[in-house]
DNA sequence: TCTATAATTTTGACTAATCAAAATCTTTTT
DNA sequence: AAAAAGATTTTGATTAGTCAAAATTATAGA
């Protein structure tokens, strides 16, 4: 059985992996999201390539075996269903919620994830929208992207939205805001946090980033 | 702070206290429910004294500084709240709950915690029927008897089941035997070592005085 | 009281995880 | 290409928690 030491660092790992897109992750970039000295990741590395679950090249990085990715996957599936259950459930505010999951997601059974993945009605995506790896480790791929990740001018098409929230939906049915729907960004204010989108009709809408990362878009060629 | 292993030994070492009712708590009987060598937990006791979180009586005991029995109360309030929504609201079943609680409540937070007490409606009882202490370390004291211990034809309320036996949890629960649950004594045979209850529906439960003492229960005007 | 048994403590050793600081490689700059 | 800067590894040490087995102390029985 890993240790929750362990799961930190390949769950660290697959996430700079995923980031990043790079199969070797460097020591350095390692200690630094963990919070330890360069010194300790190396070392760590060995017990961990020792046990399995990365590969380690020397001075280059560490890359996660199959077994490693299994786990790490696991681990970010409990990551973000917790997530989920703090908001959902709880009623926390998304800003709290990161560091507690960190600290339940070692601890909670697989058992009682399953229940409570049911409980929650089996989510696909997290507060985040951050997709929720499968029970089997599989993620879910999207070619589809928050709101707030397109640039200004861009034409696109929602494709989902992610908040279960009913206050929310409600207010996205009545701009338009659904899926198959066609707008413009036609402002982006990085600093005012805010985005202003434009129907093919001409209808304005304005919405705040935290509300822009809940609908998930695709660029579309007009 | 404390280690998820000090939070162990205090909890370990309050419901000895609680159940056997004596001060000090010999080396032996600590090391045998936590599991470890009795060399192991005498180390641990002077660790334990040196934090200032028990008193430690060579060749006798320790017993539960205030700052000790404080955090000892709080992880038994952790423990109880947990197993409360592990049951009221994922639908684990009694015998499940107590091994899944053990690991999570080292994991929550206060924080979360607070919330899930709100959640659950601040309950005061688990599903075992023991008292959940209070925020501040109180614990409610109830003067519920055994079922043996009650004469023929006495109104009562269930209000904890003593023994963590599967077979036993399993039985009292399809005999309705749960906390909160009504009955009437209607039989008593001291000499056949054999009690019978009436449920308010009509239905009957015979048990004996063996298993009649493991049935906490109060008194109920009618 | 004296001995056998039970409980407790001591001793020496081990693993996981960490740090500080020195040593060693790599990469970049001049 | 040499020097400087940056990253990584080594080394030596520390802490928490644990065990096995020997040593010590209590307790109970004859």
């Amino acid at each position: 059985m890993a240790t929750s030491t362990v799961e930190n660092y390949l769950k660290e790992i697959l996430v700079i992996t995923l980031d990043d897109e790079i199969s070797k992750v460097p020591m350095g970039q390692i200690a630094k999201v963990l919070g330890v000295t360069p010194g300790t990741a190396t070392s760590m590395a060995k017990s961990l390539e020792r046990d399995g679950w990365v590969r380690y090249f020397p001075r280059v990085g560490v890359s996660l075996t199959r077994k490693g990715r299994k786990l790490a996957m696991n681990m970010l599936r409990r990551h973000r269903l917790l997530e989920t259950f703090l908001v959902e459930t709880l009623g926390f505010d998304w800003d709290e919620i990161h560091v507690e999951a960190e600290e339940l997601e070692h601890a909670i059974s697989e058992k009682v994830l399953e229940k409570l993945d049911d409980f929650l009605g089996r989510p696909r995506f997290d507060p985040h929208g951050d997709p929720i790896p499968s029970k089997g480790g599989m993620i879910q791929q999207i070619a589809s992207k928050p709101l707030s990740d397109f640039e200004k001018d861009t034409n696109l098409r929602i494709e989902s939205i992610i908040d279960q929230n009913k206050e929310f939906l409600r207010f996205a049915r009545k701009a338009k805001l659904i899926p198959g729907q066609l707008f413009k960004i036609i402002g982006k204010e990085v600093c005012a946090d805010s985005i202003t989108l434009k129907t093919s009709r001409g209808k304005l809408v304005n919405l705040g980033f935290r509300s822009a990362e809940k609908v998930l878009a695709l660029p579309y060629e007009s």
